[in-house]
DNA sequence: ATTAGACGCGCCGGGTTT
DNA sequence: CAGGAAACCCGGCGCGTC
């Protein structure tokens, strides 16, 4: 499958917002920190970002309502998310790690792949971290894998545990050797790719655990969940997965602006006004990247969190905000309005590049 | 020539994960 | 009480072609 010597490395940095807001502000060092929404936490509607290490200890998590985080924590530090620098502590990591011989494919921004041809994957890992720290003083976990799925898999081994108070990953090696040993008594949702959902269908089917679903029935599981996810989750039970890393960014193919507002909206006119406001901004900066907008979607979740989406094929591609509103408008008209909104969004399908 | 069915494809709504 | 962004997959439906 692989030639010999070829390595894939996951590098995963650790707490890694607000490892970065902490590396600003060396005195939240130690402190429980959450980045989230505004930085409010007693306002609505927000989410917490990251936790920091010391603040998960009290239960609190990333996807947990920031209110929820404050009742839990109030002696918490509660910072606003701040992309742009997020964005730029990204760059820096994926810089530094690009001055090895390796092939760096990023994966968000706080992880990537590494491919390398090395003897000694854990020597790498460990040089890759020493000089991840040294250029930006940010520490990362990193997993080695003879693919993707148990590279990235391997990483959550690496991260630091309860019982390592500093924050410092590690690095662990998961492969086809280990595989079954590490991974066959884990409930299924354990694997990359399996979320709360999927685990709950299979458990229907009585696969609970990786063991399970590695000696299921290619058959029945295509039966129930597809062609193409059947033979996917049958791969992932035996932790085949892909092997190719590339530096090559792939093109977008959307772009979407999406709103939680702090009130519900109720008035037409002004759920109009909104979705036409969000559509001309979102077609200026798909304009600004040069890229030609096809198709458009609206979503609409309403208070009872009922979240639908629709959309509609232009007639040709555009780069004309009043064509793209008008779209928009156009497929919010046809939702039923029976409840006050919460949240409205706007996605913008590219055309292919002519190219 | 008409009909029934197979097939491919685009469109669209919905689901799931990260 | 429940954010924002992006990708991928599936299935139903309608349409044109063979």
């Amino acid at each position: 499958m692989t030639e010999p010597g070829w390595w894939i490395l996951h590098v995963d940095m650790d707490q890694f917002i607000a490892a970065v807001e902490i590396r600003r502000r060396p005195e939240l060092r130690g402190l429980p920190v959450v980045v989230g929404g505004s930085g409010d936490p007693q306002q609505a509607r927000q989410v917490v970002a990251t936790a920091s290490y010391e603040a998960r200890e009290y239960g609190v998590r990333s996807g947990m309502p920031l209110r929820t985080a404050y009742r839990k924590l109030p002696d918490a530090v509660y910072l606003p998310s701040d992309p742009a620098t997020y964005e730029a502590a990204s760059a820096e990591v994926m810089d530094t790690l690009r001055t090895f011989p390796v092939i760096v494919e990023v994966w968000g921004w706080d992880e990537c792949f590494v491919g390398a041809r090395t003897d000694d994957p854990e020597r790498l890992a460990a040089d890759l971290r020493a000089a991840v720290l040294a250029a930006t003083g940010l520490t990362c976990s990193i997993g080695i894998g003879d693919n993707k799925t148990r590279a990235k898999l391997a990483t959550g081994f690496a991260k630091p545990g309860p019982s390592q108070r500093a924050g410092d990953g590690g690095t662990y090696r998961l492969t086809a050797a280990n595989w079954a040993e590490v991974m066959d008594h884990r409930p299924v949702r354990d694997l990359w790719g399996i979320g709360a959902r999927m685990s709950q269908n299979l458990e229907e089917l009585g696969l609970r655990t990786v063991a399970d679903l590695a000696a299921a029935d290619l058959e029945t599981l295509q039966q129930r969940f597809g062609p193409r996810m059947g033979t996917w989750y049958l791969a992932l039970g035996r932790g085949l997965g892909d092997t190719e890393v590339t530096d090559v960014p792939r093109e977008p193919v959307s772009r979407s602006h999406e709103m939680t507002y702090p009130e519900d909206l109720s008035d037409p006119a002004e759920i109009q006004a909104k979705v036409r406001a969000m559509a001309v901004a979102l077609t200026d900066e798909v304009v600004a990247d040069d890229r030609w907008i096809q198709r458009v979607h609206v979503k609409v979740r309403f208070t009872s969190f009922y979240t639908p989406i629709k959309s509609r094929k232009l007639p040709a591609p555009t780069q004309d905000p009043e064509v793209v509103a008008d779209a928009a408008l156009t497929v919010l008209a046809k939702f039923e309005f029976r409840r006050p909104v919460r949240l409205l969004g706007v996605r913008a399908e590219f055309a292919p590049p002519p190219d």
